[in-house]
DNA sequence: ACAAAAGTGTTGCGGCTACACCCATGC
DNA sequence: GCATGGGTGTAGCCGCAACACTTTTGT
């Protein structure tokens, strides 16, 4: 390759905003940072991008080595690209978002020293995070209430049975208001996605709810059309 | 600063899709370039962003140099970031997304030497562009087209006067499909967003129709909660 | 007078909202 | 038996799709 692109000293990183729902509460990962600048502050996980890899991978590879979680679901959000937003030099980074099922990962473990530790933080209370990745944290957010509305996203943070109630509490939680039980299950059902299972929940205190589970093959399968479009952005 | 962020030969650029609707065509702004790589190859106007500029600053900057147009109302599609897609190095590029009224701005005249010349060409039959310009601009004309469905842009690429008629004809090339014009007229009146002017259509060899006004202010009342979740995503 | 596009209403259906009570279960 | 959430139906409104003819104007 001919050495004629211009020089500059700027580089790209990835921050990663990855929502999980655990104990009735919407959480998001976040690290420890062990490194300056803001070392010891909370920040979302992310790093700088290798020149051999694509976003995408790199995107992948960051959040794995911070938080030990492997290969997520993430899609591109936003690139974020102030002069100052980092106080050593000019960085650019691209936000990713997800939205997946904390259960059994308990366990996260950065691989790399750059996190002193990765774990979930409520979305209510939100600490000042480094760098402005607060305002990197609200825009994901805003994203995600605006798509709940259209997308089937809610099912990606349930455990993968649940009960009608629960995809209720989570919608009400993301979009911050109460929904009509009557008119959420009948519109839920309606669709037609959600297969019924036999079994219902287990070891609380009053009557057992029905648990469900997401039908993603019937989900596609009716709108098709849509997911065309969907496609590539 | 000190000098503690990694080096990497990595540098970031922009590419703009600008849409534009003349003659009845949906068009956009290609230029023709002047530099290797891609010498006198079609492409989406682009270059690389300083140091010192945010890249939203840097999207107006290397338009207007591109192409004469100053100050445009782009925003952020998408970020590509494969590895290979600058043959001359490592190049991830942000992809900025306008629509705007051609209407006395026939004079597109470049004023680096980057471009030979810049113009509109149809959306209809673009030739293979530089990079992956191509794909690029696929994802902006998808995006356009969903968001057709849940924003006043038709309004961005009309005249200030237009008929009923040519809206409708706009909406059914962006969508590519046949529209009601009963129901469409019904629908787009009933927002209440429209402006009937006493004015009417001249120089036509027939009925001439009625002009209207996108009255963006009373749009902005009516959908003020929607603005409102729109803000910065 | 004719060609070309402007302009105009009704009906049926499906989805959304508002709203209140009985049921099953565990303690 | 009581507390707790589970589960259910109806009626009115609104937006959407389907559908065809008359009016105006310039030539």
């Amino acid at each position: 390759m001919e050495a004629t692109l211009p020089k500059f000293d700027s580089i790209f990183s990835i921050d990663c905003v990855i929502f999980g729902f655990e104990a009735g509460e919407l959480k998001i990962l976040l690290i420890e940072r062990n490194e300056e600048p803001f070392k010891d502050w909370l920040a979302l996980p992310g790093y700088f991008v290798e020149q051999n890899e694509s976003i995408d991978d790199g995107a992948k590879r960051i959040l794995h080595e911070l938080t030990g979680l492997h290969n997520l679901p993430i899609k591109q959000l936003h690139t974020f690209g102030e002069v100052n937003r980092h106080p050593q030099g000019r960085v650019i980074t691209v936000a990713y978002l997800a939205l997946i099922r904390i259960m059994g990962q308990k366990e996260l473990t950065p691989i790399t020293h750059y996190a002193k530790k990765a774990f979930w933080h409520p979305v209510k209370d939100l600490p000042k995070l480094a760098f402005d990745h607060t305002e990197i944290f609200q825009t994901a957010f805003r994203r995600v209430r605006k798509r709940l509305n259209y997308q089937p996203i809610a099912f990606d943070l349930l455990p993968e049975k649940f009960t009608l109630t629960q995809l209720q509490s989570l919608y009400e939680i993301i979009l911050d208001k109460k929904l009509d039980k009557r008119n959420f299950r009948k519109k839920m059902l309606s669709y037609g996605f959600l297969k019924e299972l036999s079994e219902k929940q287990k070891g609380v205190s009053y009557r057992a709810a029905k648990l469900y589970k997401f039908d993603r093959r019937k989900y596609n399968k009716i709108f098709q059309a849509e997911l065309a479009m969907e496609g590539g952005s």
